[in-house]
RNA sequence: UCCCCGAUAGCUCAGUCGGUAGAGCAAGCGGCUGUUAACCGCUGGGUCGUAGGUUCGAGUCCUACUCGGGGAGCCA
C-alpha cells in the first residue's frame, strides 16, 4: 500500500486512491448514525484531512471512539471527493490502526486556543498546534530560499566556528566555554584564572558573529555565506532578542556599500517572494489569526524600492518632523527604536535602509569615509520589527583599521590574521547579517521571537 | 539591567465596597446530528503563585520574593 500524506490526499488529482495515512488527531466528531469524522494533520500542510470511519470498522467502539486530540494512527482508505462543505477531499477509511491514545485528563493540548506563553511551556507539544506548524514550515521555507538564493547568486556556503577565540568579535557579550572545574578553577602565582591549563589552552567563547573569519574566506574566493547559530550573552529582555539565534552572513570580495544594499534588498525580497509563493496556506493562516496586515504588507515590499538614505538625512528628517521624542535627536548619537519606528512606519511607510553613520558609534571594522566622521555602514530597517539586516563596507586600508582598533582599545596583535587579509592583497569588501529569527517574526507578523525557534533561550531559560 | 502590568479550575478568563469561589472551553455521562472550533442537558473538578503582615474576617488591602508578559537599552 502506498503511503500519502495529508497534503496529497487533499488534493483533487488524489481522488480515487487507495493509500496509506498516517498522523495525529486533531478533533473527533461523532455520528449517532453510525460513524465518525476523525480530522488528521501530520505535519505535511497547514489544513486537516477529514477521515470517515464507520461503525462497520472492527476497532469502532474499542479503539476509534475513544480517538482523543493528540492520538496516533495509521490508516488505509479511499480518497473521495467530499460532499459537504469545508473541504475538496475526504477520506473513506477501510482499516484504522491506532498507535497511541493522548489521554485528553492529561494531554495539555486542546481543540481550541491557547496562550503564547502556556504554550512555551510545552515546547515540546507545541509544534502540534496550528500556528507552530506554520512558523515551522514557514522558518523551513526561508532557510530554503536562502541557500537557494546565494547558490543562484555564485556565492559559496562556509562554516565558521562556533566556538571562537577572538575575545572581542565586536558584538556584544559573549557566552564563555570552558571544561575548568568551576569548583576548584587553577590558579597561577598572581592569583589569575590559568587559562594554559583549559581545553584550548585559551579562554575561548561561543561566537557572536561568523563575519571576521567570513572576510578570509570572502578574501580567497569571492562570494560567500554562512548560516549558522550565533550566541549573544546579553541580559535582553524583549520580543526581539534570543541568547542563540540564527544567522545569515554573506561576505563579497570586491563589494562597496552601494552593491552591499543592492545584494541586501534583492534577498530581502527573494525571502519574502518565495514565502508567498510557497507558503500560501501558512500565509492565510497568519493573516487571519496572527496579523491581519502580514501578507499585504510583504507583497507591498517585493513590488516597491526600499527607501534609501544616510543618516545624516535620516537625522534631518526626524528634526523636522514635529514629532515629539522620548529621546530628542541628534547628529552623532545612535537613533532609538522610536526613531527608527517613525521613518518605517509612519514617514516612509516601507523598508528603509539607512547608511553613512557616524564613526563614532560602529565598530572598527567598518570602512571609514572620506569625511572622516562617517563610516560605511548600513542598516535595513522594517515597519514592526525594526533592524533586520546590519551591514557595512569593510576597512581594507592597513593603516587606517589598526587606528580605528587603537582608538577604540583594542589591541592589533590579538587580531594579527584579520589584519594580514590587510597585508596580502587587500580588496575592498562588504557583508551584512540577517537575523533568521527577526525574518520569519516580520513574515509571520508574530510577536515576539520566542515563538519563531523551536526551542528558544533567554535570560534565565533554556527549558527543553 | 531599568520602568509598567499580571499570576484564581486542565486551558482562557470574570470575581463589585474586604464577608468564605464563578463562566466558557476541556473531561465523564446522556441526547441530537454528513459533521466540520458541531450543538443541547447533567456531573465531577480550586491550598486563589510563595512567604509574611493589616483585619472580627483577605482572591480582594500592604510588604518581600518567584515566575510570566509589555516597553526601554544592547543588537540580528
Amino acid at each position: 500500500m502506498e503511503k500519502m500524506s495529508v497534503a496529497q490526499a487533499r488534493r483533487p488529482e488524489s481522488i480515487g486512491q487507495e493509500v496509506q495515512l498516517q498522523g495525529w488527531v486533531r478533533t473527533r466528531r461523532d455520528s449517532k448514525a453510525g460513524f465518525s469524522f476523525v480530522e488528521i494533520n501530520d505535519g505535511s500542510c497547514q489544513g486537516n484531512l477529514q477521515v470517515i470511519m464507520e461503525g462497520s470498522l472492527p476497532n469502532y467502539e474499542s479503539e476509534i471512539k475513544r480517538l482523543t486530540t493528540g492520538s496516533s494512527l495509521s490508516l488505509v482508505g479511499l480518497i473521495k471527493a467530499s460532499p459537504a462543505k469545508g473541504q475538496t477531499t475526504e477520506v473513506q477509511a477501510q482499516q484504522v490502526t491506532v498507535y497511541g491514545i493522548a489521554d485528553a485528563d492529561s494531554y495539555p493540548l486542546q481543540k481550541k486556543q491557547h496562550s503564547f506563553e502556556f504554550l512555551r511551556t510545552i515546547a515540546h507539544l507545541r509544534p502540534r498546534t496550528n500556528t507552530f506548524g506554520a512558523v515551522a514550515r514557514v522558518r523551513n521555507r526561508v532557510c530554503r530560499s536562502i541557500h537557494d538564493f546565494f547558490q543562484e547568486e555564485g556565492f559559496l556556503y562556509v562554516h565558521t566556528p562556533i566556538i571562537t577565540a577572538s575575545d572581542c568579535e565586536g558584538a556584544g557579550a559573549m557566552f564563555q566555554v570552558t571544561t575548568l572545574k568551576l569548583d576548584a578553577v587553577p590558579k597561577d602565582e598572581e592569583e589569575q584564572i590559568d587559562y594554559s591549563l583549559d581545553f584550548f589552552a585559551r579562554r575561548s567563547y561561543l561566537t557572536v558573529s561568523g563575519q571576521l573569519e567570513g572576510e578570509s574566506y570572502a578574501c580567497a574566493l569571492g562570494k560567500i555565506y554562512t548560516f549558522g547559530p550565533t550566541f549573544r550573552a546579553e541580559n535582553s529582555n524583549t520580543s526581539r532578542h534570543l541568547a542563540e539565534f540564527w544567522m545569515v552572513e554573506p561576505e563579497m570580495a570586491f563589494f562597496e556599500l552601494a552593491d552591499n544594499m543592492d545584494l541586501a534588498e534583492r534577498f530581502v525580497k527573494r525571502l519574502f517572494r518565495d514565502v508567498l509563493d510557497h507558503c500560501p496556506e501558512e500565509m492565510e493562516f497568519f493573516r487571519e489569526r496572527i496579523d491581519k496586515e502580514t501578507v499585504d504588507r510583504l507583497r507591498g515590499i517585493v513590488d516597491s524600492q526600499f527607501v534609501r538614505l544616510t543618516y545624516t538625512e535620516a537625522v534631518t528628517i526626524l528634526e523636522k518632523s514635529g514629532q515629539k521624542f522620548e529621546f530628542p535627536v541628534h547628529w552623532g548619537t545612535d537613533l532609538q527604536a522610536e526613531h527608527e519606528r517613525y521613518l518605517t512606519e509612519q514617514h516612509f511607510k516601507r523598508p528603509v535602509i539607512l547608511y553613512d553613520y557616524p564613526a563614532s558609534i560602529k565598530p572598527f571594522y567598518m570602512r571609514l569615509n572620506d569625511d572622516e566622521r562617517t563610516v560605511r555602514a548600513m542598516d535595513v530597517l522594517v515597519p514592526g520589527v525594526g533592524e533586520i539586516i546590519g551591514g557595512s563596507q569593510r576597512e581594507e586600508r592597513l593603516d587606517v583599521l589598526q587606528r580605528r582598533m587603537e582608538q577604540q582599545g583594542l589591541s592589533p596583535e590579538d587580531y594579527w590574521w584579520y589584519l594580514d587579509l590587510r597585508r596580502f592583497g587587500t580588496v575592498p569588501h562588504a557583508g551584512f547579517g540577517l537575523g533568521l529569527e527577526r525574518a520569519v517574526q516580520f513574515i509571520t507578523g508574530m510577536g515576539n521571537i520566542r515563538d519563531v525557534i523551536p526551542f528558544p533561550r533567554t535570560p534565565g531559560s533554556a527549558d527543553f
